[in-house]
DNA sequence: CATTTTTACTGCAACGTTTCAGTTTTCAAG
DNA sequence: CTTGAAAACTGAAACGTTGCAGTAAAAATG
């Protein structure tokens, strides 16, 4: 019927301005669309001429490598899926880990997929999902608990990923974490060197990792120090701001107040302040205050606050390479990382 | 040679523990891949009860269409990309635009894919990126210029996208954009009621188009209330924060400093309060500030700033709902929102 | 010069999906 | 009882890629 009798590769690919394919590579070059494939990832059974043609003509119709059809074939997608709860904090927290991902990825042909959940939601849920669905080749994980059942589930089907926090448990996996045992000592140290003696911490959520490290640290330095703690009552750093606020000023009127406060958050720190100044109580005369920040705003804030920058922007670099070597086989005790605390210098006044 | 003589499409799927596909499902219902594939669609020439059938099988195994598949065939990659600049404001801002998409996406088959760039660089680049290499289904930018060249390319090539910020082009498009205009008029008006009347505007960079809604309203209402203009310099909102602060600082000891400050952005406030601490004046008694936010923080910082939020949630989410409209033949026109500003109460003492 | 080896290239098939162009069966109409 | 149409289902082909199992020509070996 078809008066066309040249083989069905070597046809002229559509016309019209659609992507070029090897197909099209292979008609210009009048090679075979296996011989371009090859051409194109460095195959030894190639023709050093032949690849160099290939390259040519592939560089310039900008030829790039149908995603669809590679993940069809080869199931794997070119994805690090970055797996999020909504609640999060909001400080720039996110968007900065965000971006150092984004740094790491945009050298690669690596995509960034963003999976946020709910988080009183069961957090398995966006895991599974991507497990079960295999949309991505690694995965970043955040808020990660001493014993999470995320990473256990990862771990047994034997998928990349990278946490941001460590675990406790037995398993050796990726991780990037910034060390809070250090930040908690340190602040009790700073607060101790100014003469505070009765400090207060606002610590994260029991559950997390890093809550404990936290914990140790700040104990740590009380015993070391000799000073006392005193409790901060139900609160942690994740609550609402005015809970916050109200908290501090109730422990502020108390019986006993504190004269050293450390916050393990910039957000709540700026809640913390409005809680004293409402007890009536002044930053660096009744009380001395110690806050890790993920921004820089702090710096700015009067009366002075002591500020620990944590750069999560680094911590989203450290993850996303280390996602990547997992991916690319480097075994898991290679990848991980703390960076530790550093004291910013005070804005000028 | 094979003495298998059953058709290939009722051949056993492979064992494991692998993903269900339509083969898997037509193997097990007896049916056709084709009838399958049409069944779960609805199509109007497939029988009732086999459509039932297949449900049925289809929910047991926990199937879902295989994205990489879809993709190459039809061409739907089920991908919103979202376009942002890295340097873009740190305060919350990005994480709360990206989470409102996602509510949004997460009731639908879409993902979200993130386009980080730098923004000093060829900011079209990466809209290029994903017209070209058709990596999205739609498209949301934000950072809009009155004239932005990628909104022509977009609408060029017939792309579905939404813009945060309008555009002062003859192109109807879908935008969701905050009325800056009214922010910048109410600002003043909230500062004359307070007396004050010699009025500086910390603005966005002249480039984009809230520069100029934001400038229109603060004009117009400077006429209205008989109130004149201190000029900021050449700082603008996205200055680095001891810019801002030393810039602050220079105007109130100049010879005629302002009485009244407006602020576009949350995190330059801070240190624009830390730029005229440092000059010796005080909030509330030299000198009253109205600064807009995204997040809730000023609420907290004494003494008061009377605060404005902008919903950069809401924002994503109405992006998000626009894009997917767009994708589905919406007209742009009505696609377009704007919201309001929304004064904070303050925070209690 | 006949045989083997190496080099350079190649079709075909498959990944999972949807579209096209049917085919078979059932049923109503004449 | 034939014809036609409607209803229900179907295989083949294609999207772009890569791995496999080749083939043909050139070079090395005896």
């Amino acid at each position: 019927m078809d008066d066309n009798t040249i083989t069905k590769t070597r046809q002229s690919p559509a016309s019209g301005n659609l992507r070029p394919t090897l197909k099209t590579i292979a008609y210009m070059t009048g090679l075979g669309i296996t011989t371009v494939s090859r051409a194109l990832k460095d195959a030894p059974d190639i023709g050093a001429e032949t690849k160099e043609r290939v390259r040519l003509v592939a560089s310039q119709l900008g030829y790039q490598p149908n995603r669809a059809g590679v993940r069809l074939r080869t199931g794997k997608t070119n994805v690090i899926a970055l797996v999020l709860s909504i609640d999060e904090e909001l400080m720039g927290f996110t968007s900065q880990m965000m971006f150092g991902i984004s740094e790491v990825l945009a050298g690669t042909q690596y995509h960034l997929v963003l999976t946020p959940h709910m988080h009183q939601k069961d957090p398995m849920a966006p895991v599974r999902y991507i497990l079960d669905t295999g949309s991505a080749d690694g995965m970043i994980i955040s808020r990660t608990a001493p014993d999470d059942p995320r990473v256990a589930l990862m771990t047994e089907r034997n998928f990349p990923f990278a946490t941001h926090g460590r675990t406790d448990m037995d398993i050796v996996h990726p991780f990037h974490d910034f060390d809070n045992e250090t930040f908690a000592f340190q602040a009790v140290e700073k607060l101790a060197s100014l003469g505070r003696r009765r400090i207060t911490l606002l610590a994260p959520p029991a559950k997390l990792s890093y809550y404990l490290h936290t914990r140790i640290g700040f104990e740590r330095a009380l015993a070391t120090f000799g000073a006392t703690e005193v409790a901060m009552g139900r609160i942690t750093s994740e609550a609402p701001l005015d809970e916050v606020r109200s908290q501090m000023q109730m422990l502020m009127q108390s019986a006993d107040p504190p004269d050293g406060i450390i916050s393990i958050s910039g957000s709540a720190s700026i809640a913390l302040v409005a809680g004293l100044e409402a007890a009536g109580r002044r930053l660096g005369t009744d009380v001395d205050m110690v806050s890790k920040q993920s921004a820089e705003f702090l710096n700015w804030v009067r009366p002075e606050i002591y500020t620990v920058n944590e750069s999560v922007r680094q911590a989203g670099r450290e993850l996303a390479k280390a996602v990547i070597a997992r991916i690319d086989g480097v075994a898991p005790d290679l990848l991980q990382s703390i960076s530790e605390p550093v004291w910013s210098t005070m804005a000028p006044r």
